[in-house]
RNA sequence: GCUGCUAUAGUGUAGUCCGGCCAAUCAUGUCGGCCUUUCACGCCGACGACUGGGGUUCGAAUCCCCAUAGCAGCACCA
């Protein structure tokens, strides 16, 4: 209409209608690229992974190409054997298309090998200054005496770090930087250290890459192309920077995001770890951590994850990550397939009087009456929200049922048909509330982080275990166990 | 302290590179209304922001400077 009568109107209201979850173009994307998520192995993942894992799987789909899940396990005290399995199921769970796994604790030797040809090139020599006298050194610009080795010696000193001449923090290698390096940060750090206090879950070893020199090294022979990653890693990119230039490689794109605050939940691997070994929760999917799998069994589905984090994108910001952003992704999801379902909390015994038993279809789901319908058979008794009895409340609807009017008896509240008029209760503003036949119901515990909430709910909440439902009037939840004797349910959201 | 990054509504985000089309986008949120046998979904409306101060310019959210704030790094962690 708008179209015929003035289109020029339309195109010009048009600016840009920019989608939601777009991501910017990358450089040099066009014949494809090579990514990774580079994940410690320290526990299962949480959000903050999920930002990096996300965003690099949206990229290596939309320009094609390999993405590599790389383990980062080369520091054997950061490492919980159980994530080599938690993680590559949270990645899985996440949906990301990694074409390829690999476990730095593999690499040793490939480490190794780069060392010696670092040290040849004249990048690296073996430091054995104390800690604290290389600090000093560093912030006064000054060369420590280590530096000035000859590549000869400096080779015969690596190979007797490997071969055990020396005690855990005995000695280091380092890289070669510049001492004039504006920041601090940047000058000469260590590639390489001696650990011989912690054993390593998969490897014997006792000489092992640092971060900077393993991410370098790998993101190179791996064909990364771009790199993305948090902006605390700003300061590696640099000191990576110093390793490609001595093998004079060409370093992938970087780009780095902002940091993401998390309301809320813990979010630290190691204050997770404390508390479940400290009973304060259940475990790596207690509800009130921010793990994928604390989310996956409230219902949140990873496409929510997924598109909240696009939504979120890779602007530098540091940014607060909020719930009700994930929450509102979710329920666009989870709406159209929830089935509705009826759960009474703090439910109430009322007798009901003035109406013969009969039945109610209320349907599975209001958009789509071919769903179908459950059916509960009032006869006489039912169990309402307490909620609904307490305030001036005179006449109420039970849904799907009939009209009641409400009024005490000797302090308790009584029930007593008003009628079936949809129009009656509609005109009158009355509230429209879920109930249950009283000797039809299962017991319902319904869980949230704030909190538990006892209730019933209806038989069929069997049919629905590890399914997201609509608990009419209350919120969504994914339906955690259920039988005969009682079912758990976890509150998504509302 | 040193080094660096960032700064748009309650939250997230577009616009910033290449000043004017920005009396600033979209989403979420909150409030109000409509629809509806759910307080869900949908629809309509309202609320709400360019950190501050200088400068350049006919014109600045956009460029420059200063200030302030937040964050990060300065580990033999990743």
């Amino acid at each position: 209409m708008l179209q015929a009568l003035a289109p020029g109107l339309l195109e010009a209201r048009e600016p840009v209608q920019r989608d939601r979850y777009a991501l910017p173009p990358l450089p040099d994307a066009e014949k494809g690229v090579v990514m990774r998520f580079a994940p410690n192995p320290s526990g299962p993942l949480h959000l903050g992974h999920a930002r990096a894992a996300v965003l690099n799987d949206v990229y290596v789909r939309r320009y094609g190409g390999r993405y590599i899940l790389r383990i980062e396990d080369t520091d054997p005290k950061r490492v919980d054997p159980g994530a080599y399995e938690t993680v590559p199921e949270d990645i899985r769970w996440l949906g990301c298309g990694i074409t390829e796994t690999v476990y730095q604790s593999d690499r040793l030797e490939v480490y190794y090998d780069h060392a010696r040809r670092l040290i040849e090139r004249g990048g690296g020599y073996v430091c054995t200054c104390d800690n604290d006298r290389f600090r000093e050194l560093r912030l006064a610009r000054t060369a420590c005496p280590c530096r000035g080795g000859e590549v000869e010696e400096n080779l015969a000193r690596f190979e007797g770090m490997l071969a055990g001449a020396y005690a855990e923090g005995e000695a280091s290698l380092r890289v070669r930087t510049d001492l004039d390096a504006p920041d601090p940060a940047l000058r000469d750090f260590p590639a390489f250290r001696i650990l011989t206090s912690t054993l390593h879950p998969r490897i014997d070893a006792s000489v092992y890459p640092l971060m900077n020199f393993s991410v370098a090294v790998d993101d190179h022979l791996l064909g990364c192309t771009h790199v993305i990653r948090g902006k605390d890693h700003i300061a590696n990119t640099r000191r990576q920077q110093f390793i490609y230039d001595w093998y004079s490689w060409t370093p992938p794109h970087f780009r780095h995001y902002g940091r993401m605050g998390i309301e809320g939940v813990v979010l630290s691997t190691s204050e997770m770890r404390a508390g479940i070994a400290a009973g304060r929760y259940e475990g790596w999917d207690d509800i009130r951590l921010g793990t994928l799998r604390a989310l996956a069994r409230r219902g949140i589905e990873p496409e929510a994850v997924k598109r909240a984090m696009l939504a979120i994108g890779i602007g530098e910001t540091d940014i607060q990550f909020s719930w009700e952003n994930l929450f509102a992704e979710n329920r666009a999801i989870v709406d159209p397939v929830a089935d509705r379902l009826w759960f009474v909390p703090d439910p109430v015994a009322v007798e009901v009087t003035g109406a013969p038993p009969r039945e109610a279809h209320p349907l599975r789901h209001p958009g789509d009456p071919s769903r179908g319908t459950r059916t509960l058979a009032y006869d006489g008794s039912v169990v309402v929200p307490a909620a609904e009895l307490a305030g001036e409340i005179s006449l109420l609807r039970l849904k799907d049922l009939f009209n009641v009017e409400v009024s005490t008896v000797e302090g308790r509240a009584r029930l007593a048909y008003a009628g079936d008029e949809l129009a009656d209760a509609r005109g009158a503003r009355v509230p429209i509330v879920q109930w249950l036949p009283l000797d039809g119901t299962v017991p319902c515990t319904l869980r949230r982080p704030e909190g538990e909430i006892a209730g019933v709910s209806e038989p069929s909440v069997c049919d629905a275990v590890g399914k997201v439902v609509q608990f009419e009037r209350v919120g969504f939840a994914r339906i955690d166990t259920a039988g005969p004797g009682g079912a758990v349910a976890y509150l998504t959201h509302r």
